[in-house]
DNA sequence: CATGAATGAGTATTCATTCAT
DNA sequence: AATGAATGAATACTCATTCAT
């Protein structure tokens, strides 16, 4: 086993932690020792990976971004037609308070803190920047007599946006939805609105 | 004046500097001290009037919530007629973030202590609910061959959902978009999903 | 009971705990809570008065510098013929080691310190240079006759020099030398020196 | 080459690494990590060859007095007549701040711990006790017509004490002093001293 | 009513030392 | 012999809260 492995294998163990204990107890309230304790490791060991509490929280947001960057992109990749991309796209998005919540509460954290951190602010415009350019890069694929181009441009702003917005309500009041009934209503929203004369 | 109103203007006095200090700060650097700093008295100013930190703060939160709730309401209570009123209202809600970021930093702050404090999330749950209840009572009033009955059902947490997730954008990155086209495009992807047959 | 005076007495007994610890622990061993234990209040406490430990710390070098020039000066001050005014402040420093051995105690610590701290090397400097500042405007009031240039300039040098290194003698085997016999050796030796054709 | 040279090499390699930190960062923000970067080993083998931190500090000084020792004897070995050894001698010490900064460092750093740490004082004692002892030894050699018995007695101390007072405001205000006639200066002050009727 | 000095538990971080590899 | 990851006690410093004045 290679030493940088087992390097890996802790920094991903102190990361895991971290996420679970700001699930469980906010960003405002995390201490490293909980952090420690979770982990099953020593307060010294985490220094011993990450520069202090700052570096190891950003590098939380990163990990957790990257994860679901991934899975986006990973459930459209075999799809082919635009069209068809966008639908399954707009449900994975739909999806993910329920499937990955442990992703929304880390990004609630995180949001409150981009307030006044411009480095947290940046990675998240950066998340959010690259999401909304890789759907457009494949809308920008539609024949131009199958969409408007205003509505091709705004689409992944209104895409996303609402889809934090329901992600935050469902985060909030998980179960309140008739999340199935949503999902396609959604779904037919926005193919509508891209088709429409 | 009565002895309640000093009270009052004391109580307006703390509230509205944790407010300026939580747009500075965020929630998680906040410190007593810093609050009365910023309202100009002593820190035992601040427990006569609230039972603790976490007491004022919850109060900091409900006037928030309150006062943006009067001012939302207060922008359409004129218009009579229900689309008429959806439109203004929808408009209203996507200024928010420009005409009171204030508002925004606080909503974005307690956001993150939502996901583990339930007493935060009551009070965001019952904004939230309250805002949604007051759209579905106008929207009642629609001729029932005038809106598809579902959609008129939907539309309250869709017309939010969308409104807030926008609101967190402009505020990451404020200005990025160009608000009034933005306002025209979803006014009307409201009005048309509502009156859609 | 003015504020101020007592707020001048609570640092005061912080500066004097510490000096004692100071004396018992060494600088390297020094804590904020073994300061406080010895001063009888809470390490809170500590932090209202200076800003932080090497604040506290410039200020204890500080205070007891102040000192210890007001004692020298004081010795001498009612005298008014140089030389007989160099007889004693020789005499009054190599003193200083038996009757103030708490400013010893300090110095010693400190002169490790200043090998790399800025400040407190600043302070040490300041401290000998104004010592041999003093003696120089006493010894500027000997008729040109009665010493020789050269000598009256290179005098307080050697004099702070020598009282310098046999304080450290002493420090180090306190008791080892015949402090009479060496008093009169000395304050002879300076004499003779300056005088010397 | 045997086993022990190769630990001989090894040993020396950390003291002078040691020595080399001390200057840099002073005693009080020594650590065994900066240690063993400093001299390009693990901070597993400094405890091969060394107990613990303290043992390693307390051989630093031996080292560094040891050698400071041996140049001082090795600069006047050669002399024969006493009365030229102790003019050498005493601009040997004069020169010492200039020629090995490096141990002056040393030198005022442990001067500090000796205050309170007996063990550190023991060795200063001793090695301050050997070169007043030699210095002794070839002063007894003296003709008795040629120097009064008393200050013969009293020279060595004299002398060490100038120097080392000298040797702590030249490194606190390195360059202050004009060096040549200084030591000038002090050479003529102790070899009248010794002569005089 | 108001003040702000005082408290002390709690936090992030460091570092001498050990030990499995 | 050598490495450097791991430990955990210790440290400086903060801060919500109390209370004498």
């Amino acid at each position: 086993m290679p030493k940088t492995g087992m390097q890996e294998v802790r920094r991903e163990q102190v990361i895991a932690a971290t996420v679970r204990c700001i699930m469980n107890k906010g960003l405002s309230n995390l201490s490293m020792k909980d952090i420690a304790r979770e982990a099953g490791v020593s307060t010294g060991v985490i220094y011993h990976y990450f520069e202090n509490k700052s570096d190891l929280l950003l590098q939380v947001l990163k990990t957790t971004f990257q994860r679901s960057r991934e899975d986006a992109v990973g459930a459209i990749a075999a799809v082919a037609d635009p069209i068809e991309k966008l639908d399954r796209h707009v449900r994975a998005i739909l999806r993910t308070p329920r499937d990955n919540p442990q992703f929304f509460s880390v990004f609630l954290c995180f949001l409150g803190e981009s307030v006044h951190d411009p480095a947290v602010r940046d990675i998240m415009n950066r998340f959010l920047g690259n999401l909304k350019a890789y759907m457009a890069s494949y809308l920008a694929q539609l024949p131009a007599e199958d969409a408007d181009a205003a509505r091709r441009d705004t689409l992944p702003t209104l895409v996303y946006a609402l889809g934090m917005g329901l992600g935050v309500m469902w985060t909030l009041q998980p179960g309140v939805y008739a999340a199935d009934t949503l999902e396609e209503t959604v779904a037919a929203l926005w193919t509508d609105y891209l088709k429409k004369d």
